[in-house]
DNA sequence: TTTCTTTTTGGCCGCATGGCCAAAAAATAG
DNA sequence: CTATTTTTTGGCCATGCGGCCAAAAAGAAA
């Protein structure tokens, strides 16, 4: 019986650590590679060389597995994309590398974020409900919001709604991860210093 | 024995179209209200106080009754919005009224997109993979990509990618739709407005 | 009424998956 | 070496659903 660890504030032994680790990872990969649909605990189990049992025995659950995929990508998106975007001084700046930093993560974690985006449309409440929405960005909006706020402030930028351009900022960028998924010819460079300008013009004070 | 019409160029009956029709309309409003994924045909014929084997009976299967609810959807999705941008002479003002009017038919289809934006992320292949993609929306996006150019053509427009416009554009509409299934206090006026004006502000030949 | 066709019924079947468990094995402690 | 705990194994099970079918019912034709 594994010792269930969220009420302790034990940590986890490294054996542990390492065992989550290297089913997480040969999840990713399987769900890259067949899909969500098709990444059962076996297949998962599988790459892994290891029964199926195990992954029962370190997660939880499925749904704890695939939690774990998720929180683990959010924290390497901002670990990535927030000190890019604070290393500006002008909020222009801190838009154009918000938005460049983020298409520059999705192209250099493909397999993670193809993974990653089948996993949002896929991974479902008990009840078949999805479990990840918008709800789960609002936090990396509030980025944006909050930068957008700034450049209102300091009179760089114009007035329009912080909230619509945040979303939209965010589908945007969201668009990319899914044009990257469908299409493999993505000209990612091109692309992020489009959306970067077009933004720009959009949120410039007009002269 | 259902005839297959298939083959033939035989006209549905008048029975069997309002049948497919009274069970087009029950599969959205299970749909919409339990979610795409706890919409069991028996779900489906329990609402339409039917048998199961009725839909069997009038659909191949699960899969074309469900691409009947989309296909459904984009002939009166294209039958509001095309006339409304077409009625427009500018560039700027079909921009404008793409946008408007597709957040207005969103809004007085709330039922039907919800259910639609579920099938979208959980209509599957039999592999599992998504069978609703980017791919399924190049057409729309050719709609706006031509109006983009247009306004390039005569000097409305700046100089930008349309394509990335485009994109940015559909993602942009998008967006409410995703926030209008999240949260019931969308003001959607607003909101259009404010997106009209930021792609307005986007697109301009810069002075 | 009789015959033939269309439509409906209700139940059965196969299938895949996640969770579970008892027992074996491996690691660790004493 | 023995005792104890951690980890792994491999198989079993319940569950829910879409598709299918034979037979019943309803309807149309004659």
């Amino acid at each position: 019986m594994r010792p269930k660890r969220k009420a302790s504030g034990q940590d986890r032994s490294f054996i542990e650590t390492a065992r989550r680790g290297q089913i997480v990872q040969c999840a990713i990969d399987v769900i890259a590679e067949v899909g969500y649909a098709q990444a059962s605990l076996a297949r998962i189990a599988e790459r892994a060389g290891i029964s199926k049992g195990v992954i029962s025995y370190h997660f939880d659950s499925k749904d704890e597995l695939v939690q774990q995929i998720v929180d683990d990508a959010a924290v390497a998106g901002d670990a990535f994309v927030r000190p890019r975007t604070e290393a500006q001084t002008t909020a222009a700046g801190m838009l154009r590398a918000y938005i460049e930093a983020s298409v520059e993560f999705y192209r250099s974690h493909q397999r993670h974020m193809r993974a990653l985006l089948d996993i949002w449309t896929s991974f479902r409440t008990e009840d078949g409900r999805q479990r990840l929405g918008v709800r789960d960005n609002e936090a990396e909006m509030t980025i944006v919001e909050q930068i957008l706020q700034l450049g209102q402030a300091t009179g760089e930028f114009g007035a329009f709604s912080t909230r619509v351009m945040a979303v939209t900022v965010k589908q945007a960028v969201d668009g990319v991860l899914i044009l990257m998924s469908a299409y493999d010819d993505l000209d990612f460079d091109t692309y992020a210093r489009e959306l970067a300008d077009l933004f720009d013009r959009a949120t410039r004070k007009e002269p």
